[in-house]
DNA sequence: TCGGGATATCGGTTATTTCCGATATCCCAA
DNA sequence: TTGGGATATCGGAAATAACCGATATCCCGA
């Protein structure tokens, strides 16, 4: 979890929405009732809501990753996206201690 | 203080290591002894210190006061630069709360 | 095992950011 | 009032990021 990378990562106005978005998932992403919400949000929900390409969805969900802010999970064909919590916990101890 | 501009402001080495070192001017600093530290650190103290060049660290200030992330102080000829305290809490919070 | 749906990756174009040198401004002291 | 030191701003070159379309991969059901 580097801190750089993760600022990077926050300094981009899509990737902040998505951040939003997947905190409230049942509100955000009605379309995804059918999969059911256990694991978090599919790409083609996400990219839908977007407004970009498939590929840009994807490349970003890549870079939140990266950056530890959200977990990825496999299911079939489809890869769902969730928040991962504690690293948003861990940056805002990071920025009132170290930074 | 808005927030994706906050993490623009963020998302890059220099400035980041900037808002460390003012978090302990005296001993990032010891240039600044004959300056004083009450309202800060001035610019040529913290261009030395970044190894860029004066245009460039001018910038780089210029953004994180933008970002609200530091308080300037103009005294005669020198600008004094020190951190807003209350610009980390905040933004603290708001990754808990908000994001 | 084949076809199609979901996602990832690749290569490219354009916009933005990084960083520079040159110049402008602003302030003080002589 | 003028010269020089400190900082700000401007214009540009190079690196990086934001996107895209095309294609590859991976998985499932027929």
């Amino acid at each position: 979890m580097e801190q750089l990378e993760i600022f990077k990562a926050l300094a981009n106005t899509t990737r902040l929405n998505i951040l939003l978005w997947l905190k409230d998932p049942q509100g955000s992403f009605p379309g995804q009732e059918k999969y059911g919400f256990e694991h978090g949000v599919c790409v083609g929900q996400i990219q839908q809501k977007a407004g970009l390409t498939q590929s840009t969805v994807s490349e970003y969900l890549a870079v939140l990753q990266r950056a530890g802010l959200v977990k990825a999970t496999r299911v079939g064909q489809w890869t769902y996206y969730q928040r991962n919590e504690e690293a948003f916990a861990a940056l805002s101890q990071l920025i009132q201690q170290e930074l």
